[in-house]
DNA sequence: CGAACAATTGATCCTCATCAAACCTTGTGG
DNA sequence: CCACAAGGTTTGATGAGGATCAATTGTTCG
């Protein structure tokens, strides 16, 4: 039992892929599925394979020697991860990926996908496309770190995180699904600061923090914060 | 008076390129010099050209609303930059690029690179390589400001710029030419703590510090600053 | 029910940013 | 050739913003 090839066009890499190439790749994958805190690679592990997620939710992260780590990005249905690896010959994984609930990812060679690129221009486009995408976001990420405050990074994190994987209540409240933990990397603070940050914005009405859990009852409220020139 | 087709080789998307590519993209440059403090392109900008610097230096940032800016990275000769535009048709610069000093670069279209990379999948993979060192850097250097404190992030500032483009002096020491406030921007510090910070570097002997001017005498003792765990 | 884990909250401390003032260095024009 | 202006740098004083530590209170699940 396999996937169906069709369904690998919501790739973002596989858009303008076609279904000759959907179905060649697709034999080429491997599923692999894996629990809640385990890990799909690991930072400086040879970089055998891409990923592709097809069910649950993983974290891309970055350690530095004494242990901390910062949150690079999420992970959700339908994305490819750790493919800069595909570049090179023999290069390694740059960050580690964690399942951060039980997932499930097709796992393809590296080197496959370098050999398709080499005669598909598409897929250099489509991955120069995603790369190009990090690029601005790490760039944009590197300059808040740099020049906002906390509560403002916080709130730009659960703005990002609204339009990546946000879940619309009927009630027009956005429900995001993260401990503080999570959070605190994501924006490059500590959950302390972001508890504290919660609490106040609980107080002020424009969220409602749970456990492992955020309900963004105000998004405009949050924008706001996120957009003010005058802090 | 044109360019030496074969300087491009020099170039690292470039490295792979036939002499008649080579020619063929020589002949769609022009030359473009500016002063000191002057731009090639400010962020938002259609990103028609894209550059490769043959003199002079020049330093990508980009801004927040309130003006604040942070240095992204310093660019010296046959670098390539703005080539994140060549990717996708009427993209726009996500970065400003100010001359450091007088420079020159040779501007080339976005759109002719793109066309080219159509059918010579070296170039597509040139540029996937560099976009892939962006990345790297970009994520090492979020990490560094979430995680690490000035005295180490300034530390490896300096070292960055000495591999890319330092001034090895007869004695071992490492000439580098930046502004406190450059090395602040670079960084994600204020020039005051910089100035601090050398000062302190000073006393102990490690670098001389000079108007606009930094000499690193004990370059081992910098890396040590930047590696130790136990800070 | 109890263990494990997540979150809150208060108290404290420390790193840096900020502001202000003076000092150097370099280049220019009278 | 000197004086002065402009820009870069240093240093001290001050304080704010968060990190850190500690203790307590939920919440979930076997």
């Amino acid at each position: 039992m396999t996937i169906d090839p069709m369904k690998l066009r919501q790739v973002s890499v596989f858009q303008n892929a076609t279904d000759d190439d959907l179905k060649l790749i697709a034999r080429h994958a491997i599923e692999r599925s894996i629990e809640e805190g385990e890990f799909f690679f690991f930072q400086g592990d040879n970089a055998v394979y891409f990923y592709i997620l097809i069910s649950g939710r993983a974290k891309l992260m970055q350690m530095n020697p004494a242990g901390q780590q910062v949150n690079l990005r999420t992970i959700s249905e339908w994305q490819m991860f750790g493919a800069l690896g595909a570049v090179r010959e023999n290069a390694t994984y740059p960050a580690t990926a964690e399942a951060l609930e039980h997932s499930t990812a097709l796992a393809i060679k590296s080197d496959y996908l370098r050999e398709l690129m080499q005669t598909r221009p598409y897929l250099s486009f489509g991955l120069m496309k995603l790369m190009t995408s990090y690029i601005q976001e790490m760039q944009e990420r590197y300059r808040e770190l740099a020049t906002e405050k906390v509560e403002r990074r916080i709130a730009r994190v659960l703005l990002r995180l609204t339009s990546q994987m946000g879940v619309k209540t009927k009630d027009g409240s956005i429900e995001l699904t993260f401990t503080r933990q999570d959070l605190a990397e994501m924006s490059g603070t500590t959950l302390y600061t972001v508890s504290r940050v919660l609490s106040e914005w609980e107080r002020q009405g424009l969220v409602e923090a749970g456990r492992e859990r955020v309900l963004i009852r105000k998004p405009h409220g949050v924008v706001q914060i996120a957009e003010e020139l005058n802090p």
